[in-house]
DNA sequence: CACTCCATGTTACCGCTAGTAACATATGCT
DNA sequence: AGCATATGTTACTAGCGGTAACATGGAGTG
């Protein structure tokens, strides 16, 4: 078998596939998370079959364009948390980082959150990677390195998996709902989130009157 | 136009109802969140059409499913938030309520948090209350509590909400995690998830010879 | 009793979806 | 040339949510 022949038709599937991806992309930013295989073969050209050949069933190719994305956001969120600044900045970076993300394309980030929901077939449905990929791959990253960076004494790897998923999901409900209501400005969230995890809510006093929290 | 009658057909329509979603439940519990209106139909023991009479579309019938289980739910977490405890055991305790709870089915928790999904029909999809209504709820009762009970200065209200639906998130993903992987005790979960509310996070040491965090 | 009203129930259909089988065509390697 | 491979098509299946049209059975009224 000659490695020419067959890194020529990689190399051109490889292009047709990414090709097919951004196609993929213009119609779930235009069409939200429920874009169908027909719309997206459309946009690109050509028919469903070929989505099919390129990426297996619609899992597929939603897990191809999350992957891209997520790896985008995850990019990102990474600089943020590198920067050289104190821990309560950087906490406060990586927040507003991923804020700014989900206001700047909330249908991307809708399609990311529910990407393995439009379909009947439940049954023969693969359930490894289904619920929000997005979501478990951001905890575990900020899991890694919390756990890296932080001395959390034995347990520290259950302890940081753990923060790291609670600290997401907080970004993320949250994030949610300000983006559904828009209470408040992106730095203010920031600021009570972060307060928030720096323990204010442990801190602050009853109210007079009340039965306590 | 005499009252009897319209009473006893109410009486009637609202029983039938409550078997209509019992049947659903019994469905659902099986299932999964991906349970079509015609397996819920058969079960009940009558074809679609009726269904559709009753609750007018899957969402209707998804909506009075869910608000049977979210106000069962919700009624437990009040409880616990209302214990005669002090304050760090009350938060504990509404962890564990949440955790036990969604141990305990974990069926009726996934269709509870991904309801509106089910389907092909996104135009004419009435784009109301569909993402979760389950957390958002969650969120809301409580930032309410939270802002009844503490004293956070000006802004309580928007401090409330933001760290109400940050909790609830941060709970839920948390426990979705957990309950994928259980990787621990609900007890160590709960311990955990509390230490991080109560500014662990912002207490520990950096990693000697990292770049600190 | 006949007559209307109304809820319950059915069958048969629509338009849509994800996914597939069968067939046609070009391009490049041997 | 011949062969493999990827690309592309049309035409189809099975299942979904949802609806129209029609049948039935009991409560109240002339």
């Amino acid at each position: 078998m000659d490695t020419t022949q067959r890194t020529e038709q990689q190399r051109s599937a490889d292009r047709r596939r990414r090709e097919l991806l951004e196609a993929a992309d213009r119609v779930v930013l235009r069409d939200g998370p429920g874009a169908s295989m027909n719309a997206i073969a459309a946009e690109a050209g050509i028919t469903k079959p070929i989505l099919y050949r390129h990426f297996g069933d619609k899992g597929g190719l939603y897990a191809a364009l999350a992957k891209r994305h997520t790896d985008a956001l995850l990019a990102s969120l990474r600089a943020a948390l590198d920067a050289p600044a104190d821990r309560r900045e950087r906490v406060e970076a990586t927040l507003d980082t991923y804020l700014a993300a989900i206001e700047a394309r909330p249908q991307v980030y809708r399609f990311l959150m529910h990407p393995a929901e439009g379909g009947q077939n439940d049954q023969g449905f693969d359930v490894g990677v289904h619920s929000a990929p997005l979501l478990r791959r951001l905890g575990e990253e900020l899991a890694q390195v919390i756990e890296e960076r932080v001395d959390l004494g034995p347990d520290s790897e259950r302890v940081a998996r753990v923060w790291g998923h609670g600290i997401v999901g907080m970004m993320h409900a949250a994030g949610d709902w300000w983006l559904g209501e828009r209470p408040c400005s992106r730095a203010e969230l920031v600021r009570i989130l972060a307060d928030l995890l720096w323990g204010r809510l442990a801190a602050v006093a009853d109210k007079l009157g009340g039965p306590g929290f």
